[in-house]
DNA sequence: CTTTGGCATTTTGTATTCAGAATGCATAGT
DNA sequence: ACTATGCATTCTGAATACAAAATGCCAAAG
């Protein structure tokens, strides 16, 4: 049994990312430190370096003397996010070990496969999505750019619950993954490479329509 | 007169990151926050809340009851950041307005064949080496990418007062960046991006001689 | 001579306190 | 009636105080 000995800033942080993906904070909101702290039981000092964290993952933005204030949301924000993270996660593949990418990629086809009519809740589509991704990228040795991704994709949370209950397009996601998937099993990293890129931009236009103008 | 109206964090950040440049924190070695606060004339608060900062941007480390110490160096980390800001700065080039590129491509040029011969002291080679890299970035509409353009760099910061005096790279370098800037000129996009990661790997390799083996 | 246990010291992690800035409301003046 | 000024309240930013974990040292046992 492995026990948990972690700062309680790192805790607090991991709590208010799943509340977060939860949809309990709306964008734009001021934190109001003292409440947070007293929900959370926890004093203030380690909630705030958990806010100062998640500001520099762009979760939250501050000002002087005003304090924390969870992001608004934007097209143009999730543009660039998505931009960001369709080249990083390209990169990642790229730097990847063709010969794993090839092992894992039946793996990948199945888990695409897998549930592609289930009707399930959003969040755990976006679950699979994540681990699909996870698994994508599990033979990245630049340790720094999965930092970097993890970081980047954290700021990317806030737009997942924006989008309401919709099936098409988890069938299409499911179909992108497959055609990744299958670029690797014949050892064509180019062509997977530019349909994860399709993915992402997919996924994103299909997100935007449920993004409010900015 | 502008009053300076910062929190005492980002001052503190500021204040480290300048000294970590001029190579007065040794890879590796851990803080003494007790003493560092005092040295620097604040308390334990913002001081800790710079660390964490940092070290979300990976200059620190930190683990549970030891505190934060100033990450080591290897060359595969290089490697890895190397990788990642070349591949952001092409993204950060390929978003960027054509026109605008076309009509800063002259004064890059300028710049770079500004001080081609002159030993400068190594700090001011870098100071011109970033300046040459933000106006070459300065029309990227990606304010994302370009947030995380800066992390990434002063995660690179430690490895620059590693390089002692050398004439050669620095010529080099300077007809590299010509070389990016023509390009620019001919509207030659692709290969302007192409150019802009050989630069990056160059520079690598001529820095990897200098990072003692991991 | 090596190793282990415990004690003292140092340093971090967290809580609490204090000071100062921002916000909102009420009131007085035009 | 509207604006401006002062005051009270609330909240953040920073400092200090406290608790707990880690480190190092020394002595005693094997």
């Amino acid at each position: 049994m492995a026990i948990e000995r972690r700062p309680l800033r790192e805790q607090i942080r991991d709590e208010l990312m799943e509340r977060l993906t939860r949809g309990e904070f709306a964008a734009g909101t001021d934190v109001n430190e003292a409440v947070l702290a007293a929900e959370l039981g926890v004093s203030r000092t380690p909630l705030r370096e958990a806010l100062i964290t998640l500001a520099g993952e762009g979760v939250l933005e501050s000002s002087q003397g005003r304090g924390f204030r969870f992001a608004p949301v934007s097209r143009k924000e999730f543009r660039e996010l998505v931009a960001i993270v369709a080249a990083l996660e390209s990169l990642a593949l790229e730097s990847s070990d063709p010969v794993h990418l090839r092992k894992i990629a039946p793996e990948l086809l199945r888990m695409a496969q897998g549930f592609p009519d289930a009707v399930a809740e959003h969040a755990t589509v976006d679950r699979r999505d994540d681990e699909w991704h996870g698994l994508l990228l599990s033979g990245c040795p630049n340790e720094r750019l999965l930092d970097l991704l993890a970081g980047v994709k954290a700021g990317m949370r806030r737009y997942e619950n924006l989008v309401v209950a919709e099936d098409e397009p988890v069938a299409r996601e499911s179909e992108e993954h497959c055609e990744i998937a299958r670029r690797l099993l014949d050892e064509d990293l180019t062509g997977a490479i530019e349909a994860l890129r399709a993915n992402w931009v997919g996924g994103m236009e299909r997100m935007l329509a449920h993004i409010p103008a900015d």
